[in-house]
RNA sequence: GGAGGGAUGGGUGAGCGGUUAAUACCACCAGUCUGUAAAUCUGGCGCCCGGAAGGGCUACGCAGGUUCGAAUCCUGCUCCCUCCA
């Protein structure tokens, strides 16, 4: 089998490609392609819902294709319509970069860095006239943009549009123009603008780009979907046993997904995998464990999932102290004489207030040497190397000062 | 330029002079259970004091005002939306 013809390739963790005939015929021509990525350095953590695309992207390189990832330094100033509007505040220059850098750090795990020209927007945007501004606007219609689903719905239910935003899917397809693309990453949600992109790229008398588009991922919630602002996300630069937690605590429903769109597990087990769960013929758990070891190795490697593993197993599983609990000091003698156990819990970080440790306390969430604690009492009580415990995730060694 | 509508706790969104720290849902937190940090069920969910009963403070875009008393009424301001031009 050529390895264009993987279905792999083209069918697994992949939503639409437009056009998939045009697609496949590009592939076996055997021609090295430029593939097409791009990144607004406003929000530079890259988790995994970002990492469906970018395993395609790895797929393609492995191929021998070349990556042209974008800075999106002019796009960042006016933000994403995709989804929800918000007006960004505008960066400083050493803010951009400092952004991408983190970005970058982040991509280049799972895209290959030798493979891969980075090109930056101000190249062409920072020398752009308005001369140059009408000519590009001046291409497209309102009415093309308001077919676009998210500018509908939100001119239909009383939503503020910025024009800015209206720019936006012009500046991304300029940039394919710019640097000839043969085919443009993107989600499903950034159809539209790819697609702009394939539209400008004809007026300009090139072929027009290809547009990848892979799924959205769900996030840890099982409704959303993935992203930082909804808290419901795995990023990759996050510590393994964040890495390993958060997917223990995704939705059994949601295994099978993460399993065909973050892991090479072959097809069939795949398959295997999605009957078991549903059939209830093994624990969720299993697989579950096994997607996490997966997630964490991609990410950190082999020995952090392992031992994240054994943590989880630890301190979850069998409700044992983990192996790193903060030390807190307690404050001085005088002090402590006219404080309360809660106030203590507070300080140390347990909870966000007093009151909230109170109702901690009550709700019987706080141990103190492994012993429930019911009521709230004078902090002397606490001994120097003594273990506080607020909530099952929350522990702190006592120190005396 | 004109007319009308709106701004409420992390989000959506009730309330429209006192009984409202403010309904409901979501999110979140805890407990419970379980084979999981899944699901279920139960409870909690502004800050501070108090063992508790309770008390104090802050809060419904911003600034003033009316009133014994305002998220609720009035005035001005800021921002948003719709329609007309």
């Amino acid at each position: 089998m050529n390895p264009w013809e993987d279905p792999k390739l083209l069918k697994r963790g992949v939503a639409d490609i437009i056009s998939e005939a045009e697609f496949a015929a590009l592939l076996k021509a055997g021609k090295p392609l430029r593939l097409k990525m791009g990144f607004d350095p406003s929000a530079p953590d890259i988790h995994l819902g970002h990492v469906v695309g970018l395993r395609k992207l790895r797929q393609m390189q492995d191929l021998g294709h070349k990556l042209i990832l974008i800075v999106g330094d002019w796009t960042a100033q006016i933000g994403d319509p995709s989804g929800r509007s918000a007006t960004r505040p505008m960066l400083t220059a050493a803010q951009v970069k400092a952004n991408a850098e983190t970005y970058m750090a982040q991509f280049f795990t799972v895209v290959d860095r030798s493979k891969t020209e980075v090109r930056w927007q101000s190249e062409w945007f920072g020398k752009f006239s308005l001369e140059d501004v009408l000519r590009l606007t001046s291409k497209f219609t309102v009415a093309q943009f308001l077919a676009r689903e998210d500018f509908a719905k939100r001119y239909g239910s009383d939503q503020p549009i910025a024009i800015t935003e209206l720019l936006y899917p012009l500046l991304q397809a300029y940039d394919s123009v710019m640097i000839e693309a043969d085919v443009e990453f993107g989600g499903t949600d950034q159809k539209f603008n790819l697609l702009v992109g394939r539209d400008l790229q004809g007026m300009s008398g090139q072929r027009p780009q290809q547009c990848f588009l892979v799924p959205i991922l769900t996030g840890t919630d099982g409704t959303k979907k993935m992203s930082k602002s909804l808290g419901n996300y795995i990023g990759v630069a996050e510590a393994p046993e964040e890495i390993y937690g958060k997917a223990m605590s995704l939705p059994d429903n949601l295994i099978g997904l993460y399993f065909e769109l973050l892991t090479d597990i072959p097809d069939e087990e795949l398959a295997n995998i999605r009957q078991a769960v549903q059939g209830g013929s093994v624990n969720p758990m299993e697989f579950k464990k096994r997607l996490a070891r997966d997630l964490v190795a991609q990410f950190h490697d082999k020995d952090a999932a392992e031992a994240a593993e054994a943590g989880f197993e630890r301190t979850v599983q069998r409700k044992e102290l983990p192996d790193d609990i903060p030390t807190f000091v307690l404050p001085s003698k005088d002090e402590l004489a006219n404080m309360k156990i809660s106030h203590v819990i507070a300080a140390a970080g347990l909870a966000p207030s007093v009151g909230q440790a109170r109702r901690l306390i009550e709700q019987g969430a706080v141990e103190v040497d492994g012993a429930r604690l019911e009521s709230d009492g004078p902090a002397e009580s606490l001994k120097a190397s003594g273990l506080l415990k607020a909530g099952k995730r929350k522990f702190v060694r006592l120190a005396a000062k």
